[in-house]
DNA sequence: GGAAACCCGTTGGTGTCACCCATGTTTTTT
DNA sequence: AAAAAACATGGGTGACACCAACGGGTTTCC
């Protein structure tokens, strides 16, 4: 009957649902490219937080990231299962642990963000550079959970 | 020690990041409002879509929407039992179910489609009606899984 | 200086969404 | 007539987001 398989649907202009489509293309394609190296995206993101952060405790991660205390343990612990993250008693403050990667997870981290950079390379590749900006620009404006 | 708890992040500059993050948050504010129906996000995609494509089979459904056949069993199951649509063998093709939405059904939607609305408001309180706009263009462009 | 309030990491759990494989029935194709 | 495909339904898994509680540690505030 109908060629295209898409009928106009009221559903489909609704911002709520275009980003939940967009945002599990996104999340398919890196999580197949990350998949390479056995982590899933959130594994890089802490790693690469982690990177930026330097000595950081787990509370601080999660407040950067958006992630659950609870999800932040599981995390933590799989990079430190595979060598990546050092996690160590912060000597100030006896309730945090300091983490921070280590050399085996900045080699790792560097492989991972050349996999996620070209991932989103592939979700973005129907815009333009510009086009690009300016996506990053508006969803940053409205991403924050804050008021 | 830092006013601002957001350190720059490598990740948060990426689509892929921000896709999921802007998508939780709508995702959030959608299903919080449809709570108050009873329904959930999907529930509500579904019977809109239905309301739109008359007698459809679930197959149809799903491909419209991006739905897993298992899922969207589950999905019209809930809707069929609050008498929301109906679920008729199809005298065509004894294969297909034909869905089709009750007045009950219609009038559930009139009120999800004003609560799925203002959540998506909220969503977008940050931009400009214009910049709404293009952020919806731009989504539709990034969002199909095909390419 | 002591009590109250708060923060941190951890364990326990739940709910939603996306996705996979298999099967029986009914069409369509060859 | 046989083979291939489509449909609805069943089984199951993995990734995220989130919540309640708790013990140990720290800060705040009388």
């Amino acid at each position: 009957m109908s060629d295209l398989p898409y009928a106009p649907s009221r559903i489909r202009a609704l911002p709520s649902w275009l980003l939940g489509r967009a945002a599990a293309r996104g999340h398919r394609l890196v999580a197949d490219a990350l998949a390479a190296e056995g982590m899933r995206m959130m594994h890089h993101a802490v790693l690469s937080a982690v990177a930026e952060l330097g000595p950081v405790s787990q509370a601080e991660l999660g407040r950067t990231l958006g992630i659950d205390p609870k999800d932040m343990v599981a995390l933590v612990n799989d990079l430190q299962r595979d060598g990546l993250v050092t996690r160590t008693p912060d000597p100030g403050d006896r309730r945090k642990n300091a983490v921070q990667i280590s050399a085996d997870g900045r080699r790792r981290l560097r492989r991972t963000q050349r996999l996620g950079d070209r991932a989103n390379a592939e979700l973005t590749a129907a815009l333009t550079p510009a086009e690009r900006e300016q996506l990053i620009a508006l969803l940053t404006r409205i991403a924050l959970p804050e008021e």
